[in-house]
RNA sequence: GCGGGAGUAGCUCAGUGGUAGAGCAUCAGUUUCCCAAACUGAAGGCCGCGGGUUCGAUACCCGUUUCCCGCUCCA
C-alpha cells in the first residue's frame, strides 16, 4: 500500500494486463479497433467478481431494492423525453490556433447578439440626443444603420436556421466565416471545419433503412429502468423508498475516447436509481454517497486515493450532485456519479408517453411522481482502479524484484493455486485430488512446470492471494502449506480443513465488515 | 479534432542504407528443488500499413493507422 510502489506509468498497467490476459486491444491482429478492448481470460474474471459484488452489495443486501436487466435498445421516443437526442447532438468547431473547442452555433448566436447590441447602442443614442421628441418605432423604422443591421441579422437568422435544420455543416462554416467571427482566446479566423457531434449511436431496424425505424444504442442504462418503473412498481410490491439496480452496456460517441479502458465508447454501467418522496432527496443523497464511498474503500483502495468532488455547475435536472474520484495514474478522476435527479426523467417520460408515473403514498394519502437519487458507477473504471490499485513492483529483501497483483482476495480471478512442489513422486497425483474438490468452490489453477518459486512468482503477478503447495510430507501427514501473497509467509494446514480455510478467506462478506 | 511522442518476437527493448538481435516469457526434454535455479533443444518477425527516394529501405522522406501525453469534450 506504501506511495513507493503504486506506480504512475499507466503504461505498464497496460503492458501488464496485456501480458497476463487481462485486457486485450480490440481485433488486434488488425491493427486494433481504436479505443475498444477485450477481457482475456483474467481480465473477465476481476470483472465479473466486481459486477457480482456491486450486484451483492446494492440488490443482495437491501431489502429494498431489486434488479433489472433492461434491453440495449429502446423506443426512439426515450431519448426524446429524456433530453439526449437535443443536448447530445452539437455542431462543434476549432480555433486552430488557440486550439479551444467552440459550439458553432453559439458562435453565431453570439455574433448576431453583437449586431443586435448595435442597434440597441444606435437607440440609445438618438434618445439622449432627441429627448422627449424621440419616436423610437419610427427611428427603427427609419434609420440606416439600424435598418442595414436589421437586415443583417436577419439575412443571417433565415441562413442559420436553415443550416440548423438541414444539419448543414458547410454554411455554419462559411456563416462564420462570413461574419469574421474570431476566436475570443486567439483572436484569429483560423477554424477548422464545422463538425456535427453525434453522441449517440443509431443503428436501423427492420430490414428496410426508413427513418422512422431509426433507433440509438442507449448511451446510458438509467432510462431502462425509468421506463420500466412502473412495471416493477405494480409487480414487486415495493414501497418508497425503493430503488432499482442494472448493469448493462452503454454506448457514447465520445470525441475523444482516452486512457485505455477509462473512458471507450462502449462501456458498462453499474446504476442504481432510487424513488424516493420528494423533499426527502437529499437525505437520501447523502446516506448514498456515504454508503458508496464505503464501498469504494471495501475495495481495497487507501482513503488518500478517493476523493469527492462535488458539482458546482449542476446538469439541468439534478438539484445535487458529487463524484466518487480515484487517484488513476493519470490523476484523480470520476469512477462513481451520485446525482439528485429530481423527478426529471419520470416527469418527462410521463409527459411524453401519456402514462402516470406516480406513486400513492398512503402516509400522506396522495400521489405524485417520486423524486430520484441515482448512483452511477463505470465498471470499466473500476476494474481500471483496481488493477491500478494493485499493481505493485516489490523490491524484496534479497534484492530481487517481484511483481505483484494485491488484489482484495474476494475480488482475484484465480483464488487458490494447487502446486506439487516436484513433478514426480506422487506429488501431482495428490495435488489433482485437491484441485478435483476445491475447483468446485472456487476458480483454481493447478500447475506443475518450472521450479515452485517461478510458480509462486507467476501466481503473483496474476494476483492469485493462495498458493497451496503439495510438498513430500504430504503424501504421509495429509497437510499441505497455504502460502500467502501479500506476506509469502506459508502455514501448515490439513488437507480437510483447506474447503473452510479457502472458504472464509476469499469470502466478500469480509470486505462489507 | 489540434499539438507532442512512440510503433522492431507474447513483454521490455537493442540495432544497421546491404532482406534482424538480447533478456524475460512460451513449448519439449534433463535436473527435483519452498520463492523468477541450471542445462539442451524448439517455436516465434512482410521491423504497424501504404507510397516515394535508391541498384537495394526495418533505417531516409511523405501519407495513413494504432497507442501514450497535453489541450478539448464528458448527463
Amino acid at each position: 500500500m506504501s506511495k513507493e510502489n503504486k506506480v504512475t506509468d499507466l503504461q505498464d498497467i497496460i503492458s501488464h494486463a496485456k501480458e497476463y490476459g487481462f485486457v486485450f486491444p480490440s481485433s488486434e491482429i488488425y491493427d486494433g479497433l481504436g479505443a475498444v478492448y477485450d477481457y482475456g481470460q483474467y481480465g473477465v474474471e476481476l470483472k465479473k467478481n466486481i459486477q457480482e459484488y456491486w450486484w451483492k452489495s446494492m440488490v443482495q443486501l437491501h431489502e429494498n431494492i431489486v434488479g433489472l436487466d433492461a434491453a440495449i435498445f429502446m423506443h426512439p421516443k426515450t431519448w426524446k423525453a429524456s433530453g439526449h437526442v437535443d443536448a447530445f447532438n452539437d455542431p462543434l468547431i476549432d480555433n486552430k490556433d488557440s486550439k479551444k473547442r467552440y459550439r458553432a452555433d453559439v458562435l453565431i448566436e453570439e455574433a448576431m447578439t453583437k449586431i443586435e447590441d448595435k442597434i440597441t447602442k444606435e437607440v440609445d443614442k438618438a434618445e439622449k440626443k432627441f429627448g422627449e421628441t424621440f419616436d423610437k418605432a419610427m427611428f427603427l423604422q427609419t434609420n440606416p444603420n439600424v435598418l442595414r443591421n436589421k437586415e443583417k441579422v436577419a439575412t443571417i437568422e433565415a441562413r442559420f436556421k436553415k443550416a440548423l435544420e438541414d444539419s448543414n455543416m458547410d454554411e455554419l462554416k462559411q456563416i462564420i466565416v462570413d461574419l469574421e467571427i474570431v476566436c475570443p482566446i486567439s483572436g484569429t479566423r483560423n477554424w477548422t471545419e464545422v463538425r456535427q457531434f453525434n453522441l449517440m449511436f443509431s443503428t436501423q431496424v427492420g430490414a428496410i433503412a426508413d427513418e422512422s425505424e431509426t433507433i440509438y444504442l442507449r448511451p446510458e442504462t438509467a432510462q431502462g429502468i425509468f421506463v420500466n418503473f412502473l412495471n416493477v412498481l405494480n409487480t414487486s410490491r415495493q414501497r418508497i423508498p425503493f430503488g432499482i439496480a442494472q448493469v448493462g452496456k452503454a454506448f457514447r460517441n465520445e470525441v475523444v475516447a482516452r486512457q485505455f479502458i477509462f473512458r471507450t465508447r462502449e462501456f458498462e454501467q453499474m446504476e442504481m436509481q432510487f424513488f424516493v418522496r420528494p423533499g426527502t432527496e437529499m437525505e437520501w443523497f447523502e446516506k448514498w454517497k456515504e454508503t458508496r464511498m464505503a464501498w469504494h474503500k471495501s475495495l481495497g483502495f487507501a482513503e488518500a486515493d478517493l476523493k469527492l468532488h462535488k458539482h458546482i455547475k449542476l446538469a439541468f435536472y439534478a438539484n445535487a450532485a458529487v463524484d466518487i474520484e480515484y487517484n488513476f495514474p493519470f490523476g484523480f478522476k470520476e469512477i462513481e456519479g451520485i446525482h439528485s435527479r429530481t423527478n426529471h426523467d419520470l416527469t418527462q417520460h410521463q409527459n411524453m408517453s401519456g402514462k402516470k408515473l406516480q406513486y400513492f403514498d398512503h402516509e400522506l394519502n396522495e400521489s405524485y411522481v417520486p423524486y430520484v437519487v441515482e448512483t452511477s458507477i463505470g465498471l470499466n473504471r473500476t476494474i481500471l482502479a483496481v488493477l491500478s490499485n494493485s499493481y505493485k513492483v516489490e523490491k524484496l529483501e534479497d534484492g530481487t524484484e517481484r511483481t505483484v497483483l494485491n488484489f482484495p482476495p474476494f475480488l482475484a480471478p484465480i483464488k487458490a493455486a494447487i502446486l506439487p512442489l516436484v513433478k514426480k513422486d506422487g506429488l501431482p497425483e495428490k495435488a489433482r485430488e485437491i484441485m478435483n474438490e476445491l475447483k468446485f468452490d472456487h476458480l483454481c489453477f493447478y500447475d506443475e512446470k518450472d521450479s515452485i518459486g517461478k510458480r509462486y512468482r507467476r501466481q503473483d503477478a496474476l494476483g492469485t492471494p493462495f498458493c497451496i503447495t503439495v510438498d513430500h510430507d504430504t503424501l504421509t501427514d495429509n497437510k499441505v502449506t497455504i502460502r500467502d501473497r501479500d506476506t509469502m509467509k506459508q502455514e501448515r494446514v490439513d488437507i480437510s480443513e483447506l474447503r473452510r480455510i479457502v472458504g472464509e478467506k476469499v469470502d466478500w462478506r469480509k470486505a462489507v465488515k
